[in-house]
DNA sequence: ATATTTACTTGCAATTTGCAAGTCAAAGGT
DNA sequence: ACCTTTGACTTGCAAATTGCAAGTAAATAT
């Protein structure tokens, strides 16, 4: 599994760290931004991420306290996966990776979602923390 | 080389198809805050990335757009990189990254450029935009 | 002429990724 | 009770990528 060592001190290199891959963003994107939260949820995402690859992210990103995972309610075979205030955290650089693709590459994405972000990036930022916040709140699905 | 495939047509994962690896935006971060324009300081960088790796990624970067090559006018041995617009594009990017960093890994950072992009982001992201988009029309250095 | 600088290439070993298949416990069906 | 399905992983291995260390080659410098 691994990826522990820090490269240096700047905060953009350990940023990369533990986000510089082609998978870890895609699943809190996943949390944030596609209403999924478990393993295989997570597994139906367009990209088709392996499973061996997602089981090492998933263990790697709660390590790192960026979700934490729980049983869920209704089936004890269950995992929910929900992210933490730290993952909460990366929502801005989700937006601003959202807003680069849209503007370099032929990517499709729903149009109301992306007005909102981006004739008022800042307050859709807020809005989707705020809402992946009580998603964690509530009764548990 | 390679990296050219596009797992999907979501504009967050077409963005990590390019930057979605520890070292691309390392390089663009030297270009914006470190003013380094030339191979041999990208690899003076603290992160020490491997000469083959830099060779790499800056050719991948050159054939997407990012950034250009050009002679040095001052030895013809010598080749300046400078970011296009696309690749000035990813400021906003590096500043989030920065701004998750500081608050949540052990960095060392600037004070008055921790505070200057801390207190105001949007006119940091545009100072900087705009300093190294003139840089890149300076009489060469 | 010789040495040094600058920008890479090349040759592996080690690590990581990507399939495909297998495991295992908990639910659900009959 | 027994069999099937669901959900979450593991395991085995080939292929691709990364990370050293060393080598090449054209310009400059001495």
């Amino acid at each position: 599994m691994k990826e522990a060592k820090q490269r240096s001190t700047c905060p953009v290199s350990t940023s990369l760290d533990l986000l510089g891959d082609k998978w870890t963003l895609l699943i809190i994107r996943d949390l944030v931004f596609g209403g999924k939260s478990t393993y295989g949820e997570f597994l139906q995402s367009a990209e088709k991420i392996a499973t061996n690859i997602l089981a090492d992210r998933l263990t790697l990103l709660e390590t790192q306290g960026m979700l934490t995972k729980v049983v869920a309610p209704d089936k004890k075979s269950k995992f929910i996966y929900r992210l933490t205030e730290k993952g909460i955290d990366t929502v801005p650089i989700l937006v601003t990776l959202l807003l680069w693709g849209v503007k370099h590459g032929p990517t499709v994405i729903d149009p109301g979602l992306l007005k909102e972000i981006q004739t008022e990036p800042a307050a859709a930022i807020e809005k989707y923390q705020r809402l992946v916040r009580e998603k964690a709140l509530l009764p548990l699905e």
